[in-house]
DNA sequence: CCTACTATTGATCACACGATCAATAAGTTG
DNA sequence: CAACTTATTGATCGTGTGATCAATAGTAGG
């Protein structure tokens, strides 16, 4: 299949192009994933030689990594955008576990457990990945910290809860990504368990 | 680096050959990772050419699949026979969450992320991963029915809980295999999560 | 001891990867 | 309109992958 015989590609201006590709390695990597962010893939996505890719992009592992960043960073920001306004630290993580376990998000998921995966062979991605992940604990902190502000939530260790809760919610999402047959239920019962890591009472978590 | 001038292998018999290549193949995953398990990998690791390995394992997903099977299913067992000596369900699910999330583990975490990464191009791979997660669960859900038949857990569907526990220890294995930086404690708090998925006091699941 | 069997090997194919480079052609500038 | 700049390309290299096959060399059986 794809006989696309190519001519030869309009000339763009180097940012349009630059973007350009950036743009196809990100729509890659959420379609087949970051191992098939290649120089041929990218290049073949948007019809252009992959001598050109590499022009633009000399370090595959560089592309791979900023790819990753820019996927997961996107994912943050509009999270973030989702949840700042509601007006209370228990709803804000309410919504926060609904949304990010509502099963929409499966090519992220697979962006991050690539990343894993991937990261012992490319340290670049490896750095990037840490600088996310800290990102997302930093947000998912503040609410924690707002909570216990607010009288709401009980620990003594923001920061430590935080990566509970991140860790919790990719565990469950890369569990969801295999065992496709029944991934319906997957959240359904991690309000309890957060109730208890907070010092909640039963059932205080509940947003539907 | 390795000047290994191999002269010639001795000719062993099938079973025993085969032995050996399994095992080979069991030793660079846990070494190097799913990924390290091709063709000349294993051979070098037992100082065979690669076609030898070929003949006795014509088609390289299958090796893999099965190298993933046997780490995973080994892990299983070993953890099964550490816990069912215990007396109570609370103290099994106690010592299982230690044993799980005391860091001594990261060469299975690796292969079960690379397992998760792979099973989307290999498909022996993806059913295999789905098996053996299948009879984690299985093993999880006992110990929490047992806990609901003693009295000591408050839950309405064990294994949805017990899902809910596997992802969780994943994901913060996951997450400590790549922010090695601090990954001293993970699983520190895991213990009041649980509480509050099984309806247990503050401090019910302690084990020091 | 000789023959049949087969474990083992080197050579080789086809493919995909990242990378490099001289040649070309589309713009831009003087 | 000519000269220059540079975006784009085809060709090619080196490496790593799985796979195949005829040839070789141990081993067992008659």
């Amino acid at each position: 299949m794809s006989r696309a015989p190519r001519k030869k590609a309009a000339r763009k201006s180097p940012a349009e192009r630059s973007a350009e590709i950036a743009d196809a390695a990100r729509d890659v990597a959420l379609e087949h994933g970051l191992y098939a962010v290649t120089l041929r893939g990218v290049a073949a996505r948007i019809d252009v030689a992959p001598a050109l890719v590499a022009h633009y992009q000399p370090d595959m592992h560089a592309l791979v990594a900023s790819t990753f960043g820019v996927i997961v960073s996107a994912e943050l920001e509009e999270v973030e955008e989702l949840v700042e306004p509601l007006p209370s630290p228990s709803e804000r993580l309410a919504v926060l576990l609904d949304t990010l376990l509502d099963g929409s998000r499966d090519d992220v998921t697979v962006v991050w457990v690539e990343a894993w995966a991937l990261g012992r062979r490319n340290e670049a991605l490896a750095a990037r990945v840490r600088d996310e992940m800290d990102a997302w604990r930093t947000f998912v902190q503040g609410i924690v910290e707002a909570g216990i502000a607010a009288g709401e939530f009980e620990t003594d260790d923001a920061a430590s809860v935080a990566w509970q809760l991140l860790g919790m919610i990719d565990g469950l999402n890369a569990h969801a990504l295999v065992r496709w047959e029944d991934a319906g239920d997957r959240g359904s019962r991690i309000g309890h368990a957060v109730e208890g890591m907070l010092g909640l009472g039963r059932g205080a978590l509940a947003t539907r």
